[in-house]
DNA sequence: GTCTATACCTGGATAGAC
DNA sequence: GTCTATCCAGGTATAGAC
């Protein structure tokens, strides 16, 4: 990674490697080993696997909140940019067959974990879900913007775990298509 | 537990803890501490942590199985049967608010381990797939009973996924209401 | 900033007495 | 069948040289 400092890569490493591994599971040594750098020099810039995994969940929250800002920009219509959101389940799809959902399994593990940062890494989802509910609010479904946002929310958690575990392309395109079909009528009844 | 042999024990406790803290964040220590044996007296009937899990998964589907068989006698019509499997999400809310669902948590945690009992955990989700399949056969939807399964099966995961990051009833009740009206409307179709 | 060396602990696993 | 004692690997964390 040319141009980026070492804890960047640090970083950028651990939040790869928690996705693909799992927190618990992934050691200093993985990350040091693939930064290529000591493990005693880990410890120069960060303390604690805990610091570790603040630092990942920050990161993917101001990944997150481009990404939605990026999509402001691509869509046009309220619906387009839901369509987005729905979107990325092709767009991930081989990732998500291997590793599910990267916020999805982040907050299931560290639950089990009864883990302190379990309410940060919720800030993932509560971010998807604020933002889902403004486009359902521009939408015009100022009434159940919320119960909709966290539906599309709950449907799409469900195809990656499903995705993940049968590896099934065929499935995943099927459930993005009853997905935009469900948007579209929604978007219908609200004009 | 009386009337149980310490194996019975082990691999009951050890089901319960690897539902709430996870497979790999429970230790030998944990579980023989529950059950109020030595960690030495544990070798004697589980030689390693894999073969616990293996007892634990053959459990599991041995409680599946039997769950099935008594919602194909509770249920009358392949719709009210289809009806038990959705309202398992209201039955164990309380736990799946704070650990999530037992088969989609353990399946992803074993992928991300890379974990060779992982085809053995997914039976857990081919039981329920199949069971549900024939139910939607038996309903007259011969076409799109897989699809049918799939689909039920992914949004009761999406679910218990969000019922645990948010710990919120009311959306559970909404989405157990929202697929019954679901399942209603395939049979009315069919018929 | 980066390294080596090392302390310390936990967890999986074994041996052998009772 | 159950126990204690023990080994060993791996993982977190620290100290200190360069």
């Amino acid at each position: 990674m040319p141009g980026k400092t070492t804890s960047e890569q640090i970083v950028e490493t651990a939040d790869r490697l928690f996705y693909e591994k799992g927190y618990e599971h992934t050691s200093f040594a993985d990350i040091a080993a693939e930064v290529g750098i000591s493990r005693g020099n880990f410890y120069h810039h960060f303390k604690t696997k805990d610091a570790i995994l603040n630092a990942v969940i920050d990161l993917r929250l101001i990944n997150t909140r481009a990404m939605l800002e990026q999509w402001e920009q691509d869509g046009q219509t309220p619906e387009d940019r839901i369509r987005c959101f729905i979107r990325i389940l092709i767009t991930n799809q081989t990732k998500i067959m291997e590793y599910g959902c990267p916020v999805g399994t982040l907050v299931s593990e560290l639950a089990k974990l009864n883990h302190a940062a379990l309410a940060d890494a919720n800030r993932l989802f509560t971010l998807f879900r604020d933002w889902l509910s403004l486009q359902f609010k521009a939408l015009g479904r100022e009434e159940d913007a919320e119960e909709l946002a966290m539906h599309l929310l709950a449907r799409s958690q469900g195809v990656a775990t499903l995705a993940n575990a049968f590896h099934d392309e065929t499935f995943i395109r099927a459930e993005v298509d009853a997905l935009s079909m469900w948007l579209h009528e929604r978007a219908r009844e609200a004009a």
